[in-house]
DNA sequence: TGAAAAATCGAGCGAGCGCTCGAATTTTTT
DNA sequence: AAAAAATTCGAGCGCTCGCTCGATTTTTCA
């Protein structure tokens, strides 16, 4: 009935990409751990007490990377900082170099998943506007293949959110719509042209939410019956544009 | 970008019911906690120490209660027993009584909802097999409309799940399936009868799911927003049936 | 009504938690 | 090569955790 849980088992196969993949090299160059704890450096400079930035930048990307590894299989709350140390291989103090308090990591992660969706969604190629389906492809695709980069980030996100601080929680719902509207516009855009017929925009770019979130949410299923990323890909596509299609 | 979170916030507004709704008097007298609660006590009546079943029944449904609420804005884990002896009006020893360790209470939490989806799910009225349409639209509504009347259940097994022991997240996984399976038969048997076009049975399957289970999984938005639960669900409906419709 | 049985209680136990801080080590500067 | 600065270290602090168990209260029934 339920269960997600267990998302990250055995290592990412690299698949065959196909050639056109959109963004292709900015989810590669953006998404790798090293690159996203750049960015987590640069908004928390000054909680961060290590001042070379090559130096932290490396040991921030190794607590994180312990963090969403045990996380997996526990609770944020259950992983204690003695574990985090020991997979991480700093010390006890040393992380408190990173990080002032356990939340203040906690946020961390959330606030860069959320950023990193927005900044990825509208950076859409110019000229797609004025084409709502291909639009709408490209949404599609592009909100897959980013959470199946930073698979672990999402699903940490998405099941730690209850715990965040109040603040944290509702910037993360606000995010959550924030993602929605995109979608929702360029549903508008389509059918002012015609093209889609849609009873109820909202609810539908409300539903076409969980179908690009079931990929990362339920990862481990997908793995266990072998659906590649472009079939599940193509399979939503598919889906959505006849639920949507226009006379 | 993702958070369920804070699903169950304000209490539940006594929505004005169709006549037809499936299963209506099913839903209202086998959801209720103390119902619940009374088939959980049978399940695991060698690990309760209270004899007498109507005070064990309540008393159950009161910590049960307690970890539902509670859970709400924090993780089982995060949960204490303090915190669950004063909500729940027990004492701390009071609570051995019910359980053996606080994880057996998880996990007694846990395959009651995996057993009352299958249960509910598999009990569709006789001959609605013979319409494949018909039993699909049923299928969507009674599955929205138990995890409505069993929301803080079915939330906390979807978010829990990672935390359980490996035996109990397998029967969760397992549940997962059989639910697909029952909407994959369904699905094959419009296939069959030409009323459905259907590329990847299982995909779509797989795909609606999602559709059902962000109705709890997001309560608060839809709540947010003022969706009502007919509106969800025939939104729903209407979006699965234009996906698959025949030609 | 009184004794046996059932149910409830909560202070106390060892263990593990988040976090600190002075000492030790490494790197940079002169 | 020595001094200064930056970084890393981990034992130890106070605290809360899950859980126990003998004392106490409530219920049952001859």
């Amino acid at each position: 009935m339920m269960t997600p849980a267990e998302a990250a088992e055995p290592k990412v196969e690299p698949e065959a990409e196909p050639k056109d993949a959109p963004s292709g090299t900015f989810l590669r160059d953006a998404t790798s751990t090293e690159a996203i704890c750049a960015r987590i450096l640069e908004r928390h400079r000054d909680r961060v007490s290590v001042r070379k930035p090559h130096l932290a930048t490396a040991n921030l990307a190794r607590i994180i990377e312990a963090v969403l590894k045990l996380s997996s299989r526990q609770s944020f709350h259950e992983i204690s900082l003695r574990d985090l140390a020991r997979v991480s291989g700093l010390s006890m103090g040393g992380l408190y170099s990173y990080f002032d308090n356990k939340t203040t990591l906690l946020v961390m992660i959330l606030t860069e998943v959320s950023e990193t969706v927005e900044a990825v969604l509208r950076d859409a190629p110019a000229g797609l506007e004025a084409d709502p389906a291909a639009h709408l492809r490209w949404l599609i695709e592009t909100h897959i293949r980013l959470t199946e980069a930073m698979q672990p980030w999402f699903v940490f996100a998405f099941m730690e959110a209850k715990g965040f601080p109040a603040a944290a929680r509702a910037f993360a719902t606000e995010s959550e719509l924030a993602t929605e509207r995109i979608f929702a516009d360029v549903l508008a855009r389509g059918v002012a042209q015609g093209v889609f017929t849609i009873p109820d925009i909202d609810l539908t770019a409300a539903l076409i939410k969980p179908l690009l979130q079931d990929w990362y949410v339920k990862r481990a299923k997908y793995r266990k019956r072998g659906t590649p990323i472009h079939a599940y890909i193509a399979g939503v596509i598919a889906f959505v544009e006849r639920a949507i299609a226009g006379r």
